[in-house]
RNA sequence: CGGGGCAUAGCGCAGCCUGGUAGCGCACCACACUGGGGGUGUGGGGGUCGUAGGUUCAAAUCCUGCUGUCCCGACCA
């Protein structure tokens, strides 16, 4: 039992003005965390027991998943990190230092060299695979926009696994238990969330998923579709038009021609000045490409449909484009092409053309005429326009086809709580981590890393569970399971004996309880608002009314009314109320 | 990394324009009243006005640098 008038209270009435969403805004308010400095935070009695709690439902099913708990050093040495190639490649938000002998450090924001340096020493035989080692640990990211809280903070807590094997059919096995287990995970803790394929950005690897809690206020964007399992993030989701095809069935028009659109740059204005659909036009946009001696300028024109628009994510895994995805400045446009933008289109250009493939059907369409202030009407592929090669570089769109087939896509607001991936071979190649396999040949090990944002979860849940009065907590992660308010204590010893018993029997019957025993000036109404605002979900009110008639008095954070239950009957009632598997 | 805003008590803010002994609300402490939804009154404690420099008889206020912090942007040709 936790007695109110003893612990740290720390509930906030007014609204910090920094914090934006409303998670960060009730995680404040509520007295679970401080801000130290941009994106540092503590966590304050209350929120680290909520983080505790979720700490306890990741680690009971990782263990249940076979995999070994291990606790690896926040501070890492260089050394691993340029062997991995990775000291150069990472960007500032590595946080780099050196110790008083002048050697380099960095903080950890991830821990492949650490464990690949840990494995290829320790094991050495097949038979001693497959493994997979997991931590709960503090990561340090010097993100370069740290908000919301601790939902993108610069310091945060994160289970990271990384299992290792022989073959790839037993990574597989291990990714799909780990997928798995993260669904189980996210389900015990309440949280709406969606699997989705995703990009393995630079950590690298083949075969990635990405978990996220369905929130407004998430940061990516999840398509999926709405018959089907298709499900991915925006960054690399495909699909197919509805209206791919709408004018190939029209004669070609044998010759293009030129029209004067002085004052229209967009395909906005050159839709509604020449009266015709954005989807008749295409678009070209010119960005950084790979220098070669073919292409001196370094630029790629990228075409795509005018009323869609390009995934910079996705056009940059093309060989032509550069990574990362980059516009060309108007200046160097001018000087490659010989015309602004906005007047640019497929016609002998001096540069690579790249077609994205809503483009190719395309009949006698508009598109920019390399002179400024002209557009061609009625041009065609092969007659009038060319390109070098397609690929499949749109953003996708709400209403676009399955890639499946099956079903329509919709776009939803995640926010990324958990990222699974299949590494291969990226880290124990580079760190050369062997293994002799069953006929004594030495072999690199494969690998596999699952990640799962644990203080992200606390935030995301408040995302997805809160009303005006504060969180919602769900009784897994509660900070505690029920507070227990005594009325009017000071005048009344039967209230006072009846509220310390009770809290005392709740406590033995493995219950978590807040006994708000603070004194006299804290009126009853402070004392709802403050356990409404932490979000405790089961509440019991003790009064000389109820101790009358041999009641308590329950309220269930989520309901709207009190409900009355005999005091005799009150272990039951909860339990049949409170689920903390 | 680019643009903008802000920095005065633990929190939220006013004062700055027009320089002259630092203020309000919440929170905190004491006492009294009140006592089922952030109650009332009286009295109190708490500030190198982010920092360094400059202007001035005099700077929270005007000027400059620095730091911190927040927001916006970083594909639409």
């Amino acid at each position: 039992m936790i007695r109110a008038s003893q612990y740290l209270i720390a509930t906030l009435k007014e609204t910090p003005t920094d914090a934006e969403v409303v998670s960060h805004q009730l995680m404040v308010r509520a007295g679970l965390i401080r801000k130290l400095a941009t994106g540092l935070y503590t966590w304050l009695p209350a929120g680290l027991r909520v983080l505790h709690k979720v700490t306890a439902v990741v680690r009971e099913e990782m263990n249940r998943a076979g995999a070994m708990e291990v606790s690896m050093p926040v501070v890492q040495s260089a050394d691993l990190w340029i062997e991995s190639g990775r000291w150069d490649k990472m960007g500032p938000e590595l946080l780099r230092f050196v110790d008083r002998h002048d050697r380099d450090f960095c903080l950890g924001p991830t821990h492949e060299e650490v464990i690949t340096d840990l494995i290829r020493n320790e094991l050495s035989s097949y038979r001693q695979l497959p493994a997979n080692f997991y931590q709960i640990q503090t990561k340090f990211r010097d993100e370069r926009r740290p908000r919301f809280g601790v939902m993108r903070a610069r310091e945060f807590l994160m289970k990271d696994a990384y299992s290792f094997h022989t073959s790839e059919d037993s990574l597989q096995q291990t990714y799909d238990q780990m997928h798995a287990t993260y669904c189980r995970i996210f389900e015990r803790l309440g949280l709406e969330f969606r699997p989705v394929l995703a990009d393995s950005g630079n950590i690298g690897g083949s075969m990635s998923h990405e978990f996220h809690v369905l929130a407004d206020s998430g940061e990516d964007e999840i398509v999926f579709s709405s018959d089907s399992p298709y499900a991915a993030n925006i960054e690399m989701a495909t699909g197919q038009l509805v209206d791919l095809d709408f004018s190939s069935g029209e004669t070609k028009k044998p010759k293009a021609s030129a029209v004067d659109t002085p004052e229209a740059h967009s395909i906005e204005d050159v839709s509604s000045s020449l009266g015709i659909e954005a989807r008749r036009l295409v678009k070209t946009m010119v960005v950084k490409g790979e220098l070669s001696e073919a292409n001196p300028s370094g630029l790629v024109a990228l075409v795509i449909r005018g009323d869609q628009s390009i995934n910079p994510i996705k056009a940059e895994k093309h060989p032509l484009v550069a990574s990362p995805f980059t516009l060309a400045q108007d200046e160097e446009i001018v000087a490659a092409l010989h015309c602004k933008p906005g007047s640019i289109g497929p016609i002998d250009l001096s540069i690579p053309v790249l077609a994205d493939e809503s483009v190719l059907s395309m009949v006698n369409f508009v598109c920019g005429a390399n002179k400024d202030g002209q557009h061609l009407i009625d041009a065609n592929w092969g007659s009038d326009c060319r390109y070098d090669s397609s690929t499949d570089m749109r953003k996708v769109q709400e209403g676009d086809i399955s890639p499946d087939g099956q079903g329509s896509l919709q776009i939803k607001r995640g926010i990324e709580v958990g990222h699974i991936f299949q590494l291969g071979t990226k880290y124990s190649e580079a760190m050369n981590a062997k293994v002799l396999d069953e006929n004594g040949k030495s072999v690199t090990m494969i690998m596999g890393c699952y990640g799962i944002g644990v203080s992200r979860i606390v935030a995301s849940c408040i995302e997805q569970s809160h009303d005006d009065n504060g969180i919602i907590w769900p009784d897994i992660i509660a900070p505690f399971h029920i507070a227990v308010i005594p009325m009017n204590a000071h005048k009344s010893e039967a209230v006072v004996e009846l509220s310390e018993s009770l809290a005392k029997q709740l406590t033995e019957a493995g219950y978590e309880v807040l006994l708000d025993d603070r004194d006299k000036k804290t009126s009853a109404g402070v004392k709802f608002a403050d356990m409404e605002l932490m979000g405790i979900p089961h509440r019991i009110v003790v009064s000389d009314r109820g101790i009358e008639q041999n009641v308590l008095e329950y309220k269930s954070r989520s309901a709207q009314d009190n409900e009355m239950i005999p005091t005799d009957d009150i272990l039951r009632f909860l339990s049949e109320n409170i689920r903390l598997g």
